[in-house]
DNA sequence: ACTGAATGTCATTTG
DNA sequence: AGCAAATGACATTCA
């Protein structure tokens, strides 16, 4: 198999190398600004070099084994090789590219590609043969259409007729070599017969999202990362939503244990100062430890954001390993963590436009700290929170009733009661409608892991472990690009002819096939044939006449194992097609007690009423020939029966073949799936351990800015007040009141004995 | 002899 | 209505 997956790897060697060398000779020059060169690097990337590449490649090719490269393939390549190459520009971070031309640009490619895709959407990834014939001029608007035009240009225009006169003639001339060439590899149907299958398969895709997402691998986890990216900032708009009252409530617990009255408003200015400190005074401000969240004008932080973006786009099937692992580009010195950086960076997002005195506490912060250790499985049928909620059980309950605690009666030995409670009230329940009951231990473990000093790193390796312990994930999450994904997915693509491997084999058996039962017809002494008659010849002259129209054909793949139809399948593909057990089959008819187990019932049934065809060409052959055959033979009713008997098992065989295949393609999807979704399940309880962990850092520089407060009140006699006694709380007009907290349980204030102001 | 996987076949449904 | 494909269910084969 000389043209498998080596050729492609070859292939890809060759262009990617051209390719860089173009540009980097391109960027020898005194022009480093590549924004304005942005279109012409399209060009230059995309276009020529790509195709004159892929010319000479296929030359090489046809020089190596002869055989026609599949444009489609070829389609497909260019299209994953320009991505990968951007991604090398991008990777070269002295290069100031205006990343916001870029991310257009990219978008645009994104967008066409989806607007292009129709009415099947893979067509732009499967190189479907749609995408060569039937808009060849919109190819030219495309993101990746001059590596289409002119790849198909050159693979198949370059070849056979290297100059031409004019180009328009050359493009439909081309277009219709393009088509020829499927007609002299293959059946003569192929045009209109592959369009059809080719329609159909598209609008399988575009009912069928798993086959979608299963075939296509690129845009699977394009659609994959977009659809956990919608799911996490649905979760975060949530979030924000209910974040935003948790700030209300933030602020009011705040205030309801500093103030006497009900005070709605945020004081803007506080009398002591206490927010300016929180913000200002470097060991007790929230500020650097919300800054994470809060600054959204970092530009590293847009740049590694792109960074994320682009990476999502352009390497998808790296993007799960690499980034996860920090092996993206990092830009700034916030470690990311993938997707989750998006996330994290929306809800900087959000919190940035927040007042900046605002102490955002998130929801998953604040409820998840209110959460009551271990949830029982009745908790979850009574929870209040209906179906799609969840009340989670998280750590930090533990958390703030034993760790904040301990910081504030450990470290200042006083603990203060009004505040915990009022920070911590411990009836909120989390809603979770992404996080389903599975992920409950897990989440313990995840708690467990906080309580312990839970760091991103053992996130990443929980994720891991979440990834590889699920046992479903084999070789497929790899595997929609990978050669191993073809096995599946051959059912599907090789239909398009995709697979250049494939294709190889399944020619070289269908070549095999045709070629022993031409042997069989052609031989009329031996076998059961007995009336070998022109006619017979004549149809296989419009029909078989090629060897390689096996090779279009869509149910080759599944004919490839027809050809042994006789034989058994036990035979591996290198010798189980080989021209020996054929050749014997008709060569050596009287050997045939001998193989006659091996031959299927149909062919021996057909031997014996001497039929005069192959069982190959009555199972293949088209309705109207088939026909025409059955017609003009003047066949006995017997033999009638058996030759359609023999042809509706032969297809019914091969509609086994691929109702099978199409199961396991479905089973191989959903695997796909569950893979996705553990990710996502990893990457959400990755990036709610580090919430919680801020959450808990903030309470506790807060505790510890309240002692602060409190270590600077004095009474008239100038004697330190115990904060068991005393409350603060905000009052109006920016005041900071001392309330006696006589009776303890009570928090109704009794008198303001003292306004004090603090730095 | 038993078992499970792969494959073939039939009946029926679906498009 | 007729046909081919798809599919469920069962049978067969084989390691």
């Amino acid at each position: 198999m000389p043209s498998g997956p080596a050729m492609v790897y070859l292939k890809k060697y060759f262009t990617e190398g051209l390719i860089q060398v173009a540009i980097l000779l391109s960027l020898v020059g005194d022009k480093v600004d590549v924004g304005t060169y942005l279109p012409p690097w399209h060009g230059m990337i995309l276009g020529p070099t790509s195709a004159l590449t892929q010319a000479q490649l296929h030359n090489l090719r046809n020089h190596l084994d002869g055989q026609d490269v599949n444009p489609k393939a070829v389609d497909l390549e260019g299209f994953f090789t320009a991505r990968r190459l951007l991604g090398w520009v991008r990777s070269l971070d002295h290069l100031q590219l205006p990343s916001s031309e870029l991310e257009t640009w990219l978008v645009r490619r994104e967008a066409d590609a989806m607007t292009m895709g129709t009415p099947g959407q893979s067509a732009p990834l499967d190189g479907g043969p749609g995408g060569l014939e039937d808009h060849p001029g919109e190819s030219l608007e495309l993101g990746y259409g001059p590596i289409r035009e002119n790849s198909v240009d050159a693979m198949v225009a370059t070849p056979r007729r290297g100059q031409e006169e004019d180009e328009e003639e050359l493009f439909k001339e081309d277009t219709e070599n393009n088509l020829l060439e499927y007609s002299d590899n293959g059946y003569y149907e192929r045009p209109e017969r592959a369009q059809e299958d080719d329609r159909r398969e598209n609008e399988e895709l575009v009912g069928d999202p798993r086959r979608e997402s299963w075939r296509d691998g690129g845009r699977n986890y394009d659609l994959t990362n977009r659809e956990l990216a919608d799911d996490l900032s649905d979760q975060f708009e949530s979030l924000e939503a209910q974040s935003s009252m948790s700030l209300q409530e933030c602020l009011q617990l705040w205030e309801g244990t500093f103030s006497f009255g009900e005070e709605p408003e945020c004081p803007d200015s506080v009398d002591l100062g206490l927010r300016q400190a929180l913000t200002e005074d470097p060991s007790l401000a929230v500020g650097p430890l919300l800054s994470p969240l809060l600054s959204r004008e970092d530009p590293s932080l847009d740049m590694e954001q792109q960074w994320q973006d682009i990476l999502a786009i352009m390497e998808p099937e790296d993007m799960d390993v690499d980034i996860s692992r920090g092996d993206v580009p990092q830009f700034g010195s916030t470690q990311s963590y993938g997707l989750i950086d998006h996330v994290h960076q929306d809800v900087s997002l959000h919190q940035a436009i927040l007042p900046e005195n605002s102490y955002s506490f998130s929801p998953s912060f604040e409820d998840s700290v209110h959460l009551e250790a271990p949830l029982r499985p009745s908790q979850l049928s009574q929870s209040p929170s209906g179906p799609n909620t969840l009340p989670l059980t998280l750590g930090s309950s533990y958390l703030i009733e034993n760790e904040l605690p301990l910081a504030v009666n450990g470290s200042f030995g006083n603990p203060i009661p009004s505040l915990q409670s009022s920070l911590f009230p411990e009836d909120a329940v989390l809603p979770a409608p992404l996080l389903e009951d599975v992920l409950l231990d897990e989440i313990s473990f995840l708690t467990l892991a906080l309580e312990e000093g839970f760091n991103p790193t053992q996130a990443s390796e929980l994720e891991e472990e979440l990834d590889s312990d699920s046992g479903l994930s084999l070789n497929f999450s790899h595997s929609p690009a990978s050669p191993t994904g073809s096995e599946a997915s051959s059912y599907s693509s090789s239909s398009s002819s995709s697979s250049s491997s494939e294709s190889s084999v399944f020619s070289d058996e269908g070549a095999m096939g045709y070629n022993s039962d031409v042997d069989a017809i052609l031989e009329p002494e031996e076998g059961a044939v007995g009336g070998y008659t022109p006619e017979v010849s004549k149809m296989c002259s419009t029909s078989y006449q090629k060897p390689d129209r096996f090779n279009t054909l869509p149910w080759l793949e599944h004919v490839g194992h027809d050809h042994t139809y006789h034989q058994p399948k036990a035979n591996s593909p290198t010798q189980g097609k080989s021209l020996k057990p054929q050749k014997s089959r008709y060569s050596k008819p009287y050997q045939r007690d001998i193989s006659d187990k091996l031959w299927g019932r149909d062919e021996r049934r057909a031997r014996a009423l001497k039929i005069p065809f192959s069982n190959d060409l009555i199972v293949n052959l088209p309705v109207e020939e088939f026909n025409e055959l059955l017609t003009k033979h003047g066949l006995t009713e017997a033999q009638l029966n058996l030759i359609r008997d023999i042809r509706r098992r032969g297809k019914n065989k091969m509609a086994a073949q691929n109702c099978r295949r199409r199961k396991l393609d479905i089973l191989f999807g959903l695997e796909e799936g569950v893979d996705g979704l553990r990710r996502q399940k990893a990457r959400l309880l990755k990036e709610q351990a580090e919430n919680l962990r801020s959450m808990r850092e903030m309470k506790h520089r807060i505790s510890v800015l309240y002692q602060e407060v409190f270590s600077h009140l004095q009474d008239e006699q100038g004697r330190p007040l115990p904060s068991t006694d005393y409350t603060l709380q905000f009052g109006s007009n920016g005041r900071v009141l001392l309330a006696t907290n006589r009776g303890s349980t009570s928090e109704q204030p009794k008198a303001h004995k003292k306004q004090d102001r603090k730095k």
